[in-house]
RNA sequence: GGGGGAGUGUCCGAGUGGUUAAAGGAGACGGGCUGUAAACCCGUUGGCUCUGCCUACGCAGGUUCGAAUCCUGCCUCCCCCA
């Protein structure tokens, strides 16, 4: 039987887990996300993969989609209080996620709940939750001291979080209760709540937060160092193969379960790549990504398929003249003048020939059926299906 | 309820009447180097019909030749006391 509790950090309380494991039924085993961005990512996976693996051992996984405690705002890690989702955001984040959680969990041994099902409560009911601690308890919490020392508000719907979400274990009778290391007050709290509420008391098992593709701070979509779980096989791989080489042992450890093979970092990095890319888009997406990544990043060739964008649209002032600041800005989302900006810095191409830096329109025929790019890796076909 | 403080560009953060589209940093973007790495170096970083024009320092007014900087009102936030 393999080891559940590889690369956790904490499993608590000491031996809780093992007798739990040694007994003769199933575990409920538990993991909440607050569907706050639109996608999960990598780091998220961390978690998903180790739920994956009581799933595999014929343990229930409970996955909660925290839709109600979404508009709460969980506190953990925060350094500062983050404006909150508008419910259409959650709902729309709600929608997606669950699909996205299943291609890592086996949907037949995944029991997934909302837990606004039981967290629209009545004001009574919630008096009663609110009974069941008191303020120096919530506030005992390292975040909350780091903000408080700091001057930093805390906003009190944030103190109510670890209620709700222990709450929701009693809701779903959870005997143990996966999460990040920024989770573990969370979850520890909810210990107290099933008691409280006559039910033996969840354990806990936390995973170490992955680092970004930064190489430094958490992934986090926010900080725009994430991979998320949807992102085009293409994307993925190139985002995987920017991370710095320090970090591969420990995607390799935390997503894979595996050591970082021998050979040169680039090959490793690949394998990496490739083999994440298959996860999340069937077995040979990695090789198609990795050809993509080869030639647009190594030969520095154009793609296979790129967009195509319609020029016609852009043809200005004098008869016959593409204007092209306004053309790369409506093509690349970007302003005109940020569009100059690009040409006069030489990040401007036209089938790989960089457009000189004075250069700011010229004829659709000199456009038509090339291929516009900025930077290294943006790229479109132009097309001219009215002329 | 009383007192004090703060709101500046994507973020942090200088700037207290005049070359201030606003120091500095971070991030991002472009270029170089490279294993598309990372680190490092150089550059750019409000918008536009771009040798000029427009918009900008919480919001709305006002004073002034001229305001992010002064005044008035409003909004938001923080701290301390009660």
């Amino acid at each position: 039987m393999p080891d559940l509790t590889r690369n956790a950090v904490d499993v608590l309380p000491e031996g809780r887990l093992a007798e739990q494991l040694a007994g003769d039924r199933p575990l409920r085993v538990k993991l909440g996300i607050d569907p706050t961005t639109a996608d999960i990512h990598l780091g998220h996976t961390v978690v998903l993969e180790k739920l994956s693996e009581f799933q595999r051992e014929g343990h229930t996984v409970v996955l909660i989609i925290g839709d109600f405690t979404a508009r709460v705002g969980d506190p953990s890690g925060r350094s500062s209080s983050r404006p909150l989702p508008s419910a259409e955001e959650i709902e729309a984040n709600a929608a997606t996620y669950q699909e996205q959680a299943f291609k890592l969990l086996d949907r037949e041994r995944t029991e997934v709940r909302r837990n606004s099902e039981w967290l629209r409560m009545e004001p009574e009911a919630l008096l009663g939750l609110l009974a069941q601690t008191t303020v120096a308890r919530l506030l005992e919490r390292d975040d909350f001291q780091k903000r408080l020392g700091a001057g930093r508000p805390v906003a009190a719907l944030e103190l109510l979080y670890p209620l709700l979400q222990g709450y929701d274990s009693v809701a779903v009778e959870a005997d143990v209760e996966l999460g990040g290391t920024d989770q573990k007050f969370n979850l520890l709290f909810g210990r107290d709540i099933q008691v409280a509420y006559g039910q033996p008391p969840q354990s806990i098992l936390t995973m170490p937060i992955l680092v970004g593709t930064d190489g430094f701070q958490k992934m986090s979509k926010s900080l725009g160092n994430y991979v998320g779980v949807t992102d085009a096989p293409e994307e993925m791989f190139g985002r995987l193969m920017s991370i710095p080489d320090e970090a591969m042992a420990e995607y390799y450890r935390l997503l894979l379960g595996a050591e970082v093979p021998a050979g040169p970092p680039n090959e490793a990095k690949r394998e990496l790549a490739r083999r994440l890319v298959d996860r999340f888009h069937g077995a040979g997406a990695g090789e198609g990504a990795e050809r993509h990544f080869n030639r647009v990043f190594v030969q520095h060739a154009v793609p296979d398929e790129i967009e195509e964008l319609e020029i016609g649209a852009y043809v200005g002032g004098e008869p016959g003249l593409v204007q092209l600041p306004k053309l790369i800005g409506a093509g690349f989302q970007t302003s005109s003048s940020e569009a100059r900006r690009l040409i006069k810095q030489g990040g401007v191409k036209l089938d790989g020939e960089p457009v000189a830096a004075d250069l700011l329109e010229l004829p659709r025929e000199a456009l038509v059926d090339r291929v516009l790019q900025v930077g290294k890796r943006r790229f479109l076909k132009l097309v001219d299906r009215a002329s």
